[in-house]
RNA sequence: GGCGGCGUAGCUCAGUGGUAGAGCAGAGGAAUCAUAAUCCUUUGGUCGGGGGUUCAAAUCCCUCCGCCGCCA
């Protein structure tokens, strides 16, 4: 890796293979697949990691449910989320699995580091206990049952349980917290996530139980095999493990950025740091925490039975109609609702109507009346130069600017704008009536247009790769020659490329009739 | 119960003291290169209700209603 390279080190949640990929996995992952592919274009050297998370008691009984052993049980469904990222065409650099033998090796040597700074110690885990529901409860969630037993929030009976586990001392790191919180003021975003952090902070911690004795499906614990590690020292640490930990991690840590749903924000932005900050490691820079999707306005749940799996988007609208679906219009941390007829409403404007048939007006005018040869520019028009500046200079710092706080939509507001510039730009300048009247000038302004076509091609490639390749196909601009550097003027369209006979890159989607 | 957020056009949202905005949808027109796509113009809102501060409030304060989140 040349030295003078910027690193970038993001990641998903690692996924919980208990559950087959549903449209809320697809969506983070998205969302990091965007922004790895969007820094290497950008001239950075990514690590975009993904992965699941295949320990804990859940696994084993489900593992026994179907007679089989829980490694066996974890490598096939662990396979669906990899699957998911052929299907969705993600391009994460690496997929961690927490059975692999140098997760172990990273959980339990940050292990090890936390029991000699004195930040693990043994204990015993008191309190009411709900077998049935596999959970504790605090006392004053409790009722009292008819036979004088007590009774959980579930109905389920409880009963005092002791369990020898270790705990994480969390209750001594609020103050310090607090500080990093103050010290790093977009640590965790969108902003209202934070301040709940902030307040759950400042009410108090109390110690981590970080051990369990109840299941052996886990990482052991050094030094105390009947126990195994708890989800939070276990399930975090992979991102430690991608890195490299135990050995040097310097060139990704600290990672720019975690990305996850809202629900687990929690461990993400308080258990971790203070695992981190307590084995002497540095916090990640940024924990993003964006919304839940709802469909047609109700929620998703199996009972309702409108969960949509992500290969009933990809069937529907493609690997880049639902890519661009999914990052366009709802603000990215919001919770957002999707419509199949907002879907087809959004594809069809925004992608078969405006950037597409840009493209497809301009290419197709090109080769019925250029010899399908890019022609050559003469004199620029104040007009012309206004599109190229917007193409070649002001798209690209807008857009990175927005991708820099993960505002998806306002970074596809930028990108639409300069569309939209180009479709009135090419009613303004009529190129078909100038074939009757100035071909000399005609020629200027599909060069002009084909220039414009070019950037908006690059820089869509981190949201719809593949359609920005056909595009690019289309332009004859060769495969090494796409990064964002090319976004300038020095690296413009050539004139007398000849082009092939083009293709509608986003067809119109037709509404399929009802059944 | 405590803390916080939201409520603006039919829909999705922007707008934090100075003449209410954008996109989509609707209406009218232009153009005919293109995937019947595009471009221009335009209809549409007592800014959740009420009260207050101010020369001036969507914006600040109080209160009520509704929705949501975090915590207990």
């Amino acid at each position: 890796m040349p030295a003078n390279k910027k690193n970038y080190y993001i990641t998903t949640p690692i996924y919980y293979v208990n559950d087959v990929p549903h449209m809320g996995h697809a969506y983070s992952t998205l969302a990091c697949d965007v922004l790895a592919r969007f820094k290497r274009l950008d001239g950075y050297n990514v690590l975009f990691a993904t992965g699941t998370d295949e320990h804990g008691m859940k696994i084993k009984q489900s593992a026994e449910k179907l007679g089989i052993t829980p490694q066996a049980l974890t490598d096939k469904v662990s396979q669906n989320f990899r699957d998911l990222c052929g299907a969705m065409n993600f391009s994460n650099d690496d997929f961690i699995r927490t059975t692999e033998e140098r997760h172990i090796k990273a959980c339990q040597h940050l292990w090890n580091v936390l029991v000699e700074r004195g930040e693990i110690y043994l204990d015993k885990y008191a309190g009411w206990y709900a077998v049935r529901d596999e959970a504790y409860y605090s006392e004053d969630e409790l009722r009292d049952g008819p036979n004088g037993k007590k009774i959980g929030p579930s109905g389920a009976e409880v009963e005092w349980m002791e369990e020898e586990s270790y705990f994480f001392r969390l209750s001594a790191w609020g103050d310090k917290l607090l500080d990093f919180y103050a010290a790093h003021p977009d640590f965790v975003m969108p902003e209202t996530r934070f301040n709940e952090v902030k307040s759950f902070v400042r009410s108090g911690l109390k110690d981590l139980s970080v051990s369990r004795t109840t299941f052996d499906w886990g990482v052991p614990v050094p030094g105390n095999e009947k126990h195994v590690m708890y989800v939070w020292i276990d399930a975090l640490t992979n991102y430690l493990t991608v890195a490299g930990y135990p050995n040097d991690i310097s060139t990704f840590w600290p990672a720019d950025l975690h990305m996850m749903a809202k629900d687990i924000l929690r461990f993400h932005a308080v258990y971790w740091p203070a695992f981190l900050m307590a084995a002497g490691i540095e916090p990640p820079k940024r924990v993003f925490a964006h919304g839940w999707w709802t469909v047609e306005g109700e929620k998703m749940s199996k009972s309702l039975g409108n969960v949509i799996s992500p290969y009933a988007l990809l069937e529907k609208f493609g690997v880049d109609g639902t890519r661009f679906i999914l990052l366009r219009e709802v603000p990215f941390g919001n919770d957002g609702d999707f419509s199949h007829a907002n879907a087809m409403a959004r594809i069809n404007s925004d992608l078969a109507n405006g950037l597409g048939n840009l493209a497809q007006r301009t290419l197709s005018f090109i080769y019925k009346n250029c010899e399908a040869t890019i022609p050559s520019p003469s004199d620029l028009t104040e007009n012309d130069k206004a599109l190229l500046k917007k193409a070649q200079m002001d798209m690209l710092p807008a857009v990175r600017a927005e991708l820099d706080i993960q505002k998806f939509n306002k970074a596809l507001d930028a990108i639409w704008d300069v569309v939209n510039a180009a479709n009135v730009y090419i009613d303004v300048e009529a190129p078909w009536s100038l074939k009757k009247t100035d071909t000399v000038r005609m020629n200027t302004v599909l060069y002009v247009l084909c220039e414009a076509i070019r950037c908006l091609a690059v820089i869509i490639q981190p949201v719809m790769p593949d359609s920005a390749s056909q595009m690019l196909d289309q332009l004859k601009i060769a495969a090494d020659g796409r990064g964002f550097d090319t976004l300038s003027a020095s690296h413009a369209i050539k004139a007398g490329t000849v082009i092939d006979q083009p293709q509608g890159v986003f067809p119109r989607l037709v509404e399929e009739k009802a059944a």
